[in-house]
DNA sequence: GCCAACGTTGGC
DNA sequence: GCCAACGTTGGC
């Protein structure tokens, strides 16, 4: 059987919080904290293997930086049980998780960001989630041809297969 | 720091 | 099930 193609994603980090060098430095990290059903939806339909936009919110400017690989499925967040977490969530219940992550592998940084304000102005993006106004949702899918335009403009080495 | 755009919660 | 109040995200 062959396996489903490759699915393609955005991922959103503020990076005073977790950045795309802590992810250089690091090299997996596990994605936890995420607590917006959608997203947690869409981290559920990943699958090892899968490629994803490394951006950076809440950050001047706000910027897609880099790529990362989905390196291990969906799994309960253990954040969610743990009381000292500031993502400890009370209603939560072991045998019945509320919320998932993946790991995510370091695979490239782009040599230069390539800013919100950049795939806005890009014609050929037009549609792609994160430039719409008001998408908060910080797991999100893209379009396989905008996945490769964003790699195209970052003079990314990357390849979706 | 502001605030628009959401998403969630809880009273009814 | 509705919806007002509240909380959060994230660009600016």
């Amino acid at each position: 059987m062959p396996k489903r193609a490759t699915k393609l994603w955005l991922m959103k980090s503020e990076p005073g919080t977790y950045s795309i060098d802590d992810l250089q430095r690091d090299r997996t990290e596990p994605w936890d904290g995420v607590r917006n059903y959608q997203a947690r939806n869409f981290m559920r339909d990943m699958a090892q293997g899968d490629l994803a936009i490394f951006y950076h919110s809440s950050a001047s400017p706000p910027a897609a930086v880099g790529v990362c690989r989905i390196c291990r499925e969906a799994y309960p967040d253990p954040t969610q049980f743990d009381k000292k977490s500031p993502y400890y969530d009370p209603k939560s219940k072991r045998e019945d998780p509320r919320w998932w992550l993946v790991d995510v592998e370091f695979v490239e940084k782009f040599a230069e960001p390539i800013s919100l304000q950049a795939l806005k102005d890009d014609s050929s993006l037009e549609g792609m989630l994160v430039t719409q106004k008001g998408s908060r949702l910080s797991v999100q899918p893209v379009d396989k041809g905008h996945f490769e335009r964003v790699l195209k403009m970052a003079g990314a080495k990357s390849k979706v297969r």
